[in-house]
DNA sequence: CTGTATCCGTATAGATACTG
DNA sequence: CAGTATCTATACGGATACAG
């Protein structure tokens, strides 16, 4: 069924995945997803390919093991696209699959609700505290 | 600014907040909010106030400890009121609050994401361990 | 430049037992 | 019913060293 489309897709998932069962596959894939670098990661790949040590940058704070693993956990899972130039010394860059990019919307928004609200998180957190 | 829009609001956090930069306070929100829990807490209570124990049946497979610690992480943020009913024995509801309302459609998103593209991502994965 | 490999402390999550 | 308290395992993440 290559021209599904995104409204069957959701109906057929419906019947088939359920992330709130415990056992459900799909419960494991909100699980890697729901990760503050991957999100980061989606996030900055937005704009555009970047390569291995643009999006270290990016990523501030990341270390190499926490961002090579994000990314070939992506690679692996058909978000990103992996392109390595055979140079001296090699260049690997790194883009958005399609699939990605229909996951990159969502994390552009969490990330941007994070940034938004942080005042408002902050106030609730200091009336609670102070409540106790 | 009690009539701040949200477009003014996501430029003054433009300005001040960036969840790429370590330090950043939304660095760790965002940390907070990209968990499996919290995207099926929220995606859960997105359909009406709920009982703990609704919750505990509705979330499969989350041990109390988590069920917990998180609705108690989302109080304390803002994101759900608490509301005991001193009753014998006793009831206690949860509720998202205006701000747990605007980050709960994104976990629906998220969740349906994952849902829906299940299929997909285990293609992927397939396809790329027989690389391997 | 873009990794891999290893060590290691900590935080996290689950299981279990107990309580108002 | 809705927790709290405690224990434990292990997985996660960071630091470091090294390599193609």
């Amino acid at each position: 069924m290559p021209t599904m489309t995104a409204e069957r897709r959701r109906a057929e998932a419906k019947r088939e995945y359920d992330a709130f069962m415990a056992d459900c596959p799909s419960r494991k894939l909100l699980d890697r997803i729901s990760d503050k670098w991957v999100a980061l990661a989606l996030a900055s790949l937005s704009e555009g390919p970047q390569r291995y040590s643009e999006l270290s940058r990016r990523l501030a704070g990341v270390s190499q093991k926490m961002l090579t693993q994000t990314l070939r956990t992506l690679e692996r899972d058909g978000l990103v696209f992996r392109v390595v130039t055979p140079s001296v010394p090699v260049r690997v860059d790194y883009e958005l699959t399609d699939l990605g990019h229909s996951l990159q919307e969502t994390m552009l928004v969490l990330k941007a609700w994070a940034e938004e609200h942080m005042d408002q998180v902050e106030a609730a957190r200091t009336a609670y505290d102070a409540a106790v």
